[in-house]
DNA sequence: TTGAAAGCGCTAACAT
DNA sequence: ATGTTAGCGCTTTCAA
């Protein structure tokens, strides 16, 4: 058996409230009796129960976060970060992914998302259906990690229209003409279009260019091989495009692969340019030009929101814009 | 306050016993109770508190996922396999970095690693001394996920040293003779090697082929920018490598971007492999040829080992083997 | 400043 | 087959 608080307090000679004060940082404990707690836990070695605390405190401690599979753009520089931004504030990061393998988002026993968690950050590049509303159920604090329309929780992203246009401009600037999009949700197809697609084809529009049809390519995901297929096509397009502006960095490393295997170089027969500055990007050939979302605020950002919540369940949602930047390398490079 | 268990029994009007034992599957409960258990727990929309289950079981149905910072190696296949395996099982997994920004493995109130998991799976491709010391101390199962030489634990992976020698030996077949290795501990350059410089080093013996100083390049990570650096040194070697094994598909891309930068054809220059079959190694330019560990297996068998482990605790340390396969791809391609 | 005791929600031993 | 109840280890109210 485990030394329990019992154990120390018998140790010390002294009651379990004042060890738990004492474990707790509380005041109103004198320096003789703090010595002895001290003493006696160290000479047990003991460590506090995490479930007994959690049950008589209702906090886990534990922080979820949920991506569109484990594989996706999310968990890479921002999943770490956001592992560092919640140990830095005293919470664990358990790792939750919902996609299409997942299965249907929430079977009986465990309906509304996983519980046992103090908050749940979902990172939102491709969510289900119904996956928002499954959370906002269950009661748990939920702050949405990326672009969102929902109002009804905390949201930290990028300006997505804004970005979406200064990509778009920086292929028009670097003297693009006929430029294609890869990565809007299948659904806009027909549905409301999200920022990123406004913002592209505001571009598009201000700088006077066409936008042929097929040029805005949907993917169900944001995987290489996402991007891979939906530039294949783009590529046996009768205007084939000059440009190609990823809604996601790996969307973009897909694409470089396809244009090689076309036969095509970039940036000389066409541009690319994603969204996130990946790691990859820079390790890519060519290295890929991305906006800049800066995940360490993105995620402290998000981590903040979380804890906030708990002292405030009913401030009005917060939705903050973290800043972005265009990182220009070799895939936007101009012909001259 | 949430529903329990007492409020469903009150609303199905039996006792908690009976709420308890459908909810857990044990037998011995009438269809018609059962029907009007689960009637009341979708009518309150009761969801069990796991804490407190926590609390009376021991079990906290978490597995930690202890891995060398987030952004490393370990957290692409691999990561989501283990989080998928450890799904099927019912268990969640909590990501845990540790690493150089970490800061040491242990201040004294968490000492030996994370409390409140039912097991450890520890990524060991670069390991702090003594964090696997720690974690033995607490007690909490723990599972080694790469080779080690540890025998004191649970481990899988793959034969490392069989792994290198392969892989050297593609090398060899398809004409070179100048290979180079990258990512051997820097701890090796002094004490004891690692299985994969021991695979290598009998490769190239074998082999009759030279081994000139500097051949073998160490790194403390295993990033892209640890690949690129070595790479570097080794391009401006007297004697250039016309290939170069590496001990991670991280580390070699790094090296395909080092010979990029060089003015180096790869494969015609100097050829290129990696250990992992990373997604990012099917769409680099050019194509990756690596050693499959099937990551799914790894995940997999390390998660069965940790449940094992729960019911015989006190069995031998088991030593699984992975198999591993060489997948030739672009940058191994034969001259010809 | 310190102590005694209740109870968080659940499981399982025991009783029926 | 079902019900009653003790108690997991902790925090915290209340009393001293």
């Amino acid at each position: 058996m485990a030394t329990t608080l019992r154990d120390v307090a018998r140790h010390a000679r002294v009651s379990v409230k004042t060890v738990s004060n004492v474990i707790n940082d509380h005041p109103h404990v004198s320096d003789e009796l703090r010595r002895r707690v001290r003493e006696a836990v160290r000479a047990l070695g003991y460590r506090p129960n995490l479930a007994a605390r959690t049950l008589r405190t209702g906090r886990t401690g534990l922080l979820a976060l949920v991506v569109p599979d484990v594989e996706a753009p999310g968990l890479h520089g921002l999943a770490r970060e956001v592992v560092r931004a919640a140990t830095r504030q005293g919470f664990r990061v358990v790792v939750e992914p919902h996609g299409p393998d997942t299965g249907p988002p929430a079977p009986p026993a465990r309906a509304g998302g996983p519980p046992g968690v103090d908050a749940v950050l979902l990172v939102t590049d491709v969510v289900p259906p119904g996956l928002i509303d499954a959370h906002l159920g269950t009661g748990t604090p939920l702050v949405l990690l990326g672009e969102s329309r929902d109002p009804r929780c905390d949201r930290v992203a990028l300006d997505g229209a804004r970005a979406a246009t200064d990509a778009t401009e920086h292929l028009v600037d670097t003297g693009r003409r006929r430029i294609a999009a890869i990565g809007a949700r299948p659904g806009e197809a027909t549905g409301p279009a999200q920022p990123r697609t406004l913002g592209y084809q505001r571009a598009v529009r201000r700088a006077g260019l066409d936008l042929p049809a097929g040029y805005l390519r949907t993917t169900a995901q944001h995987r290489y091989e996402d991007g891979y297929r939906a530039a294949r096509r783009l590529f046996a397009h009768e205007h084939r495009p000059d440009a190609v502006f990823c809604y996601s960095d790996r969307l973009a490393i897909g694409v470089l692969r396809a244009a090689a295997d076309a036969g095509l170089r970039v940036p000389a027969d066409v541009a690319v340019i994603g969204i996130g500055d990946s790691a990859e990007g820079r390790y890519s050939r060519p290295t890929l030009t991305s906006v800049s979302a800066d995940p360490a605020f993105l995620a402290r950002t998000a981590v903040a929101l979380a804890v906030a919540r708990f002292d405030h369940p009913d401030a009005p949602p917060a939705r903050i814009t973290a800043p972005h930047a265009i990182l220009p390398r070799e895939s936007t490079r101009p012909a001259g």
